[in-house]
DNA sequence: TTGTATGCGTTATCAG
DNA sequence: CTGATAACGCATACAA
């Protein structure tokens, strides 16, 4: 049975205002009573309750991230968001959101309803998904988006430069000696793909190379994709000497597929990501790729969100970070041509 | 301002102790005010408020997860969890510690103290913590270890059988020929790297094949030590024909040294691991492992615990779930021996 | 089958 | 600077 704010009041010989006072750091107490009552916290090991004070407060002290899946992205992710929401006092609800899954919405919408949630954090691809967007927008909670698959003119949301970091590598291999340059695209109606896409389109232009519709192969930003296009991609006439993945994943499955058909990388082909999973340094050769500033986003998308639930505007509710290159060994110079 | 309780009771004409009983689904309600109540309820889109039901049952309805670090299995582990501690209409708060992070201690021993959370969950390696282990056993929160390090007597668990994993592959090592097997090893003192060990030394045993210490290499379990225990074998006078890892970390280490000293992979050495990470069928290639059957692992978990939270008691406080070998390319016959 | 009154542990109001 | 008292929204013992 543990201490109320009663008992400490009574042990400190005050009203439960005073200690209440004492506990939430407020001013106007004199130094002799917050001592006395201090001390009688401690003797009793009062903590205050927290069911209580949202209760009165009508604050959940909570925020809630949306995943979709677990994969090493959403691990960073969260990493980084239990870390920043803990030093502003919140508890941090974990939800699985699936589109196709009734009982998570469902799940998603009573956690709204109740009030369990003051703010959301949504990563992707759960920004795209319809119900989602509409229900948040109905119930008017506030959230933050986090690398939005697609962008809206009133969301807040924090990502990464994609277009930037797509031309920062293109123009990269090209440098290297590249120009048949493939590149593993995403689903097409998302605007990150788009962006990754363009980036990598505008590096060509630059450099005056040829932009070929049929080096644009779908991959779906995952393994499987990138090994099916890798695969057709190096059945073609004239394969290309690299190939860039719009995403670590599809790049690593581009990697298993060169194995495969024993291409060796990078004296045969290029090959690079985009996204710096940590898994893109434990292949072979390194995933040279894009890093996506995933701890600088997420610190960011937190100081919005918490800027909003605090009532005042934050300085900027749409942030996009710029990307870097990390060259590991999976790319080099093209194979000498022989014709 | 969403609607109370009193709101529904005034609209369906009856007293807010009927509208309780109809919202938490109790008997001795007549299905005609049951109905007008329901209807009450849909028009006026009331949720009852969790803060207050939390207040006056002195229930969190929250259990707490804790994780060290944000990895894949842990990823796996939390999916499970979610999924499962949804169904038992908990919510699941996130808590990351780390024994040398004052910070996450304090915050850890708040939310006990503040009633914030019924009971937890412990991922490895917070088991270890003796920090940790006084605060839980203090406090008398209710938790369950899943696949601890150690064991107790006391606390519940519920872990694959690494003694039995572990004597399964190095079994069919030997079976397919292998006799000089190295093991990677993880931290001395815990007793799952023990199990492991053991499995592996036993199956050596079984099959009359001597155990010879300096196989057995210390790799704590991650890339890093697979890979520097990798080289040390290699460059022994009779290196090994395979590399057993304890852990699935561990073995992709093995594999990129091996590449990296082109060693071929499985037709001079073969690799396996130990834990079925999702990567691990990504690797070239693809790792032969135990699987952890994880969500089981979890499921029983959860069970065990809410049992606890119940008040009975669960059917078996300690469980401990069968491996399965999973084999995939990166284990063959060793190379014909030439003297 | 239904309703009334009381309490859960805080914070907030406003008077002292 | 301090304190009595009223919310907050719900559950629950007990009465009708």
């Amino acid at each position: 049975m543990p201490a109320t704010i009663k008992d400490v009041a009574k042990l400190a010989d005050c009203s439960i205002k005073t200690v209440s006072r004492v506990v939430n750091q407020e001013p106007h107490v004199a130094e002799a009573t917050r001592e006395k009552v201090q001390s009688a916290i401690e003797t009793l090991g009062y903590a205050p309750n927290f069911s209580a004070r949202r209760l009165v407060q009508r604050k959940a002290y909570m925020i809630c991230v949306l995943l979709h899946e677990a994969g090493f992205y959403q691990s960073a992710v969260l990493s980084k968001v239990l870390d920043v929401g803990y030093q502003h006092d919140y508890d941090i609800l974990i939800q699985t959101y699936f589109p196709s899954h009734n009982r998570s919405k469902e799940k998603l919408a009573a956690l709204i309803r109740e009030k369990r949630v003051d703010g959301l954090v949504i990563t992707p691809p759960c920004d795209v998904d319809r119900y989602l967007t509409e229900l948040l927008v109905k119930s008017q909670v506030p959230y933050v988006q986090i690398t939005p698959l697609n962008r809206t003119a009133e969301v807040p949301y924090v990502t990464g430069d994609d277009y930037q970091g797509a031309y920062l590598m293109a123009e990269r291999l090209i440098m290297l000696g590249h120009w048949r340059i493939a590149f593993l695209n995403g689903p097409r109606n998302h605007r990150m793909s788009i962006d990754r896409l363009y980036g990598y389109k505008a590096a060509l232009e630059m450099y005056r190379i040829p932009f070929r519709e049929r080096l644009v192969m779908e991959s779906l930003y995952n393994f499987d994709g990138g090994y099916n296009a890798t695969r057709m991609a190096m059945a073609m006439d004239e394969p290309p000497t690299a190939i860039f993945g719009g995403s670590d994943s599809a790049a690593i499955g581009a990697l298993y597929a060169l194995r495969e058909l024993g291409v060796s990388v990078p004296k045969q082909v290029s090959v690079c990501g985009f996204d710096n999973l940590p898994q893109s340094q434990q292949t072979w050769p390194g995933l040279s790729t894009v890093d996506h500033p995933v701890e600088a986003i997420v610190d960011k998308a937190i100081e919005i969100l918490m800027a909003i639930l605090a009532g005042h505007e934050p300085d900027s509710r749409q942030v996009v970070l710029p990307c870097r290159l990390v060259m590991r060994g999976s790319t080099g110079a093209p194979p000498v041509e022989m014709t």
